[in-house]
DNA sequence: ATCCAGGGGGATT
DNA sequence: AATCCCCATGGA
């Protein structure tokens, strides 16, 4: 098995984090899916282990070539953020490919990390091509022009999004997509925006995720929670004002202080619930 | 402005 | 075991 180095890098929490989908636990590292690609990548220490992939394409999957100590540094002017990037140190944004992420995303529209994860597992399962690392068994990520049968995304319990998949299927190839990186950011939000299905959220996840944005700033709800808390003071503010607020604030680093804001709000969310759960059995 | 499309998972009753 | 609530797009 070859290795690379891998510095300020957290394998478990960036595959964790709510950015990718496709990827199980195996040996003691983890089976991952990216488009056509099946490998294995193990955390030792500051180096991975892999297995099925070039190294070239882990780092710039894992974004591994972008300076996380600066990265970090540059945030310290904000306290909260600046916390949590000490405490998820090494967790990285990846970079995706676009029609694999942008299908993702159509899912994930008012759903749930386990629920997404069924549905791509499914597309991928009814539409792509089987691949194997070794006794490991798994399927490609279907290509632009594959998602072509309404009955089989909707057997993939997509729902509603049938429609939106089927839409990007016939409107979106690799070229308009990686057309996209050049442009400025408003511009290519706009060109995802104008595909059914496509809000805000979902075109700033790709933008993130695939495109090398990493000036856009997804709000979800634990985002537009923890910042709503914390820098309104529990005022009531749009997701857009929201946007429009980490975009001055942070600039470039807008996706990445993003997702240290997520999970520390994600950990706030399931703290809560264990304490409530708690108080409710207890005198409170 | 409100409701619903479709659906799994977790919490609550 | 049945029933709410969550999720954050678009159309009626």
């Amino acid at each position: 098995m070859n290795t690379i180095d891998a510095p300020d890098f957290d394998l478990r929490l960036t595959l964790d984090s709510g950015q990718v989908f496709r990827f199980r636990p195996h040996l003691d590292g983890f089976l991952v899916n990216a488009r056509h690609r099946f490998f294995y990548v193990e955390q030792r220490t500051d180096r991975l282990a892999f297995d099925g992939v070039e190294s070239d394409f882990l780092v710039r999957y894992f974004r591994l070539d972008d300076d996380h100590a600066a990265m970090i540094r540059a945030l310290e002017f904000d306290p909260l953020v600046s916390d949590a990037a000490r405490r998820f140190r090494g967790l990285r944004i990846v970079r995706q490919d676009p029609w694999e992420c942008l299908v993702t995303f159509i899912c994930s529209s008012i759903s749930n990390i386990p629920k997404i994860r069924m549905n791509v597992e499914s597309i991928a399962a009814s539409f792509g091509d089987p691949v194997r690392l070794g006794a490991e068994r798994s399927w490609q990520f279907p290509s632009p022009g594959c998602l072509d049968d309404e009955g089989k995304l909707r057997a993939a319990k997509v729902g509603f999004r049938a429609k939106y998949l089927l839409a990007a299927n016939e409107r979106a190839d690799d070229a308009w997509l990686d057309g996209l990186r050049g442009l400025p950011i408003e511009s290519a939000r706009d060109a995802l925006m104008a595909l059914p299905g496509i809000a805000e959220k979902v075109a700033d996840c790709v933008l993130l995720f695939s495109l090398d944005f990493t000036d856009a700033f997804p709000v979800d709800v634990w985002i537009h929670r923890i910042v709503q808390r914390s820098y309104f003071r529990n005022r009531s503010v749009s997701p857009a004002r929201v946007r429009e607020w980490a975009a001055r604030r942070f600039g470039p680093l807008a996706g990445y202080a993003e997702s240290f804001l997520y999970i520390e709000a994600r950990e706030r969310g399931s703290q809560a619930r264990r304490a409530s759960a708690k108080g409710a059995t207890a005198s409170g």
